[in-house]
RNA sequence: GGUCCCUUCGUCUAGCGGUCUAGGACGUCGCCCUUUCACGGCGAAAACACGGGUUCGAUUCCCGUAGGGAUCACCA
């Protein structure tokens, strides 16, 4: 387990706006996480408060380091971050317990010996009867306690009346005291159960906003009977609603629900982009589409904040992410898109390769929705001859009128200078004089150039390949035997074919 | 099943009683640009779940119905 911090950290500050995002580490930062952070990290911004990280890893069984570390990359890499040192719930047992016996002494909860068996037996009944599972409060007024025996304590929760949570997102949301139970605080073992624990960390924290996901709603019920019996200043409330998959149902594994880390490295995402969509989901403002964080901070509130679960649009996170690719400084693309091109080619990049995929960026990210799009597409300038074709090439070279490719290769031998303009100038005359549009002549020569049907206009691609290489690739193609190539070929193995989709 | 929540184009949303013959974006389709694919430009199809009220007037307020969702542990 990480780092502890007995205590909550700093001293709740006077007065400001505290805010804090507390997963669970019992898997990867996962994309509705990832906005209710977000939402918690502006909404403090907003208000100039403070944002903080508690990581809840009091399910010892389920929690893992890697989960933590997970999820610590993942707010970073969202340059989400927190103020103070990131509170690990677990190591705060002892306060958790100081404060279950602090109610136990004030007669605001009781101990209870109910076994797990007569537990049972209790869901069994309420399931034959179609009720839902409430303890009966067997224990609540007894006072014969048997000695030793192991037991929980649990909060002595009012039974009648009701309670009424002003939501800042849900609105007034009541609920009859008679359909909440007595919940346990302190396990049988001594240790502190989630409810309690996340009442004392908000408290300690001076947490002043609980912005969570909807599916807590029914928990801030219980979890303000207890505050309430503590005499502690209720926190305002603001449940989001979930992020549901394209069937509308709770986004999980079964949708493709993926960490944040993979919505980097497989779907090769930009951070900014991931955000943008995020916020986007379940908020509003006005018609806006691309909002800066900048304007996120200025206009965020919980005001904006949508009732009803929206559904995770892959397609639309594709097109926000080309706009921001689109946007992106060629130098941080080049740099992130580096190392996918290296291993696709087996070797490191030298700092002529970094030039010039530095400069192929430019025309090269208008077309790809993402880094791995964008590396494919650029993996050709760096391949050692013969290039790999795709079938699409190879067809395209098979289509080709006979001699078209010979004729163009002995037109290019003869250009000089080897410039954009000068080939462009050279191989529209070759059209010119065989009477063929250009595109009979580009096509074939785009293929042999760069193993694909698709690519940055040919002249661009020629010039940065240069005179050598560009024809030796037109050699290399002249000498396929077309007629067996396609399908015997094991070279379509362009990046997009190991790109995974969610 | 109990409780709670939700309901505008396929999707994300704008709308906060009259400006709505309902706006934007993604996706879809068509056209233009063009050496390919994109980008870009132009255009089209596409929604107020249903039924009652309230009101001079409901997409907007209220109540039902239907549909969807969340939650019902010594998990978090």
């Amino acid at each position: 387990m990480g780092a502890s911090s007995p205590s909550a950290g700093t001293a709740p500050p006077s007065g400001g706006v505290v805010t804090r995002f507390a997963p669970s580490p019992t898997g990867f930062l996962h994309i509705g996480g990832a906005r209710t952070a977000l939402f918690n990290w502006l909404f403090a911004r907003h208000h100039g408060g403070e944002f903080r990280l508690r990581i809840e890893d009091t399910d010892r069984a389920r929690s893992t380091d890697e989960a933590i570390a997970a999820i610590l990359d993942g707010m970073r890499w969202l340059q989400l971050d927190w103020d103070g040192e990131v509170v690990y719930q677990f190591s705060r047992a002892a306060r958790h317990a100081e404060v279950a016996h602090a109610l136990l002494d004030a007669g605001h909860a009781y101990r209870c010996y109910a076994t797990p068996e007569e537990l049972e037996a209790m869901r069994e009944t309420a399931r034959a009867e179609k009720r839902p599972m409430r303890y009966d409060g067997r224990w609540r007024d007894r006072t014969d306690h048997p000695e030793g025996q192991p037991h929980v304590i649990r909060l002595r929760a009012p039974q009648t009346g009701e309670v009424t949570i002003e939501d800042k997102v849900q609105g007034p949301v009541t609920v009859a005291n008679a359909e909440l139970d007595d919940m346990v605080l302190l396990r049988s073992d001594g240790t502190p159960t989630y409810m309690l624990a996340v009442v004392v960390d908000d408290h300690d924290m001076g947490v002043t906003h609980v912005i969570r996901g909807d599916d807590h709603l029914n928990n801030a019920f219980r979890q303000l009977a207890m505050i309430r019996a503590l005499g502690w200043a209720e926190p305002v409330y603001a449940h989001i609603p979930l992020i549901h998959g394209s069937d509308g149902a709770k986004l999980s594994k079964r949708h493709g629900a993926l960490g944040v880390d993979a919505y980097r490295d497989q779907l090769g995402l930009l951070p900014e982009a991931l955000e943008n969509y995020l916020l986007r989901l379940g908020w509003g403002h006005g018609d806006d589409e691309f909002i800066s964080r900048e304007q996120a901070t200025g206009w965020f509130g919980l005001e904006g904040v949508g009732r009803s679960p929206s559904r995770f649009d892959m397609k639309k996170l594709e097109s926000v992410n080309g706009q921001y690719l689109r946007a992106a400084d060629d130098a941080r693309l080049g740099a992130l898109v580096a190392p996918r091109i290296e291993s696709a080619i087996g070797r490191s990049f030298t700092a002529e390769d970094q030039q010039m995929l530095q400069r192929s960026m430019a025309e090269l990210k208008k077309r790809a929705p993402d880094l791995n799009s964008l590396a494919g597409s650029a993996v050709f300038y760096f391949r050692s001859r013969p290039i790999p074709m795709d079938d699409a090439a190879l067809r395209l070279l098979a289509q080709s009128p006979p001699g078209m490719l010979a004729a163009a290769r002995a037109a290019l031998a003869a250009i000089d200078p080897w410039s954009v303009e000068g080939l462009e100038a050279g191989v529209k005359a070759l059209a010119e004089t065989r009477g063929v549009k250009l595109g009979v002549l580009a096509q074939p020569l785009r293929a042999a150039l760069t193993g694909a049907a698709q690519s940055p206009g040919l002249f661009e691609v020629m010039a940065a390949l240069g005179r050598d290489d560009s024809l030796g690739r037109i050699d290399d193609a002249l000498g396929i035997d077309l007629a067996s190539a396609r399908g015997a070929s094991p070279a379509n193995e362009t990046m997009n074919a190991e790109r995974a989709r969610p």
